[in-house]
DNA sequence: CACGATTAGTGGTATATGCCACTAAATCAG
DNA sequence: CTGATTTAGTGGCATATACCACTAATCGTG
């Protein structure tokens, strides 16, 4: 196969994605960090104080994201003290998950560099033209993409 | 802090496209999957391709990633035997990537697939938004970001 | 009520990615 | 040329994230 007969890289729908949240990922770390979290835990933090006492599930699902993954990101918040479990005592199956107060004051901590990050970001790009691509991302997020099923 | 004071979570960009990135990494891996390369291997195998024998930190800085998980990110491609390194002649600090037969036929493979994926993506969001995406992630990546500096 | 099916999480394993400390090689100043 | 500095990668460690096999709890049905 010619290097010509493949079609460009700039073209893959996903390669952009993933190179785009390496960048902007690594920028917004580097804001919040004095706080000590990674971006990806202060949202996670603000994921579970937003809710009322989340199910594990439903946070996966708010978030796309495998559970068993979202177990694991949730470790070191928990053995940092900054979150914690219980079982739902309606149905046991159920684990829920809450802000300690520790967390809730590392949250607020968080929250005031996520700001700067955030509004920086605005500034850079535009406040409108962040907003489309928000809208963007959440309709992909949204979309179903299933391959039609070979109609049998 | 009240839940109400804190800014909305579907407003951070970062969230956004992280969550964006999953959703749509999941569907490009289910879609590559029997080729049994990941989305992110293929993408990387196709960036080594297209380049010149590139070196390992070119490879990194276009993809804008930290040149050691790039190189983490080679290993298992090298296992598999689709990928070896050789050192720079003129620079022997510096280590080129090549693909190796093997790797070029799994390259082709995968790209049949990713196709599939690249094409099905196209059609559910629409050739024009698709681009108008990519172009906007593009910009995202290229952009600067850096905090003005305190002017001393 | 008992049994099979479904649901929610866990733990292990593997890739994806970043940071840091360290090494080797090249480059530059004196 | 030699010592200081810069550059390119490596290896270890930590988080992010996915899949799979497995367990426990619940539900549905006969």
């Amino acid at each position: 196969m010619s290097k010509d007969s493949l079609p460009g890289l700039t073209l893959c729908n996903n390669a952009a994605l993933r190179r785009a949240a390496r960048k902007l990922g690594k920028f917004y770390d580097d804001v919040v960090e004095p706080s000590g979290l990674k971006a990806t835990q202060q949202g996670l933090l603000y994921q579970i104080h937003m809710g009322d006492e989340p199910a594990m599930g439903a946070i996966a699902t708010s978030l796309i994201m495998d559970l068993s993954a979202l177990g694991h990101t949730l470790k070191p918040l928990i053995r940092d003290g900054y979150v914690e479990t219980f079982a739902d005592p309606e149905d046991r199956r159920v684990k829920r998950v809450r802000l300690t107060p520790k967390g809730l004051d590392k949250l607020e901590e968080a929250m005031k560099l996520w700001q700067i990050a955030q509004q920086r970001f605005e500034d850079v790009v535009g406040k409108d033209k962040a907003e489309d691509l928000r809208a963007a991302l959440d309709e992909i997020a949204a979309l179903d993409f299933d391959l039609p099923p070979a109609t049998p």
